[in-house]
DNA sequence: CGGTTCACTATCCAAAAGGATATAGCTATT
DNA sequence: AATAGCTATATCCTTTTGGATAGTGAACCG
């Protein structure tokens, strides 16, 4: 007995690994709010937390983390006063800024066609 | 005490409200897959699965339900033999594809910025 | 000294996503 | 009638994700 054709995977892993490590690091309820908190200039911790609304201190901590991590979040621990901790987007943050522009641009796009309620297109 | 200031959420959520929207549409684990089988043509349940390699009928069941909810596929009942079932890819789904493309264009990036391990950009 | 702010961390829980398995209705074959 | 293939649905369970609450340690405030 031959061995099962999966092969056609292998090719569709190679185009689908990049688009799950990309949601990925998009993905989860506070992310992009993160993201467009920052996107108006370095926070600090507590302003991230007061800013993002709904969010707790230890999500808020957890998603800082993958953010930093993922390189697009910059930690900044300033060995002040009482250590001021600051959060600011990286350069690599802006290559983002296409995807979340087209994903954007389809939701819209998406809530037009689902709220006209084609079901064929 | 004038009252906190949150008032740049209403704004950021005019924002993201359309990019979740987005994001929950193709998010989670078999959406994707499920796509791209589907983008060879069109197909019967047992073709997916065979196909989608790991998933189990009760989640393609369910994904299939949403994406055809979403006006992403459209589902074919065939009063013929033993009802044959088909799923295919909408137009609409059509739209889909920058979104998947700039996704996958940024994985790419991502994964070679993560690599190289600059801790900085 | 007691209380507050900052930047977390720890513990516990609830909800959601996903998987294993079984079964149902239908037809076609034997 | 028994069996098998197709298209699911139902139950149950595990894993992951996110939320509630509290606490830590250090500095500053009164």
């Amino acid at each position: 007995m031959e061995k099962p054709v999966e092969l056609n995977h292998s090719e569709c892993m190679g185009i689908l690994r990049p688009i799950r490590d990309a949601l990925d690091v998009l993905n989860g309820k506070w992310k992009l709010p993160i993201i467009v908190a920052l996107s108006f200039g370095e926070k600090r911790f507590t302003e991230i937390a007061r800013e993002v609304h709904g969010i707790t201190d230890r999500v808020l901590s957890k998603e800082l983390q993958d953010l930093t991590m993922n390189g697009l979040v910059k930690r900044t621990v300033e060995d002040t006063f009482p250590v001021k901790v600051t959060y600011a987007l990286t350069p690599h943050s802006k290559s983002l800024d296409e995807v979340i522009e087209a994903l954007r641009k389809w939701g819209v796009l998406h809530r037009e066609i689902i709220l006209k309620g084609s079901s064929d297109e």
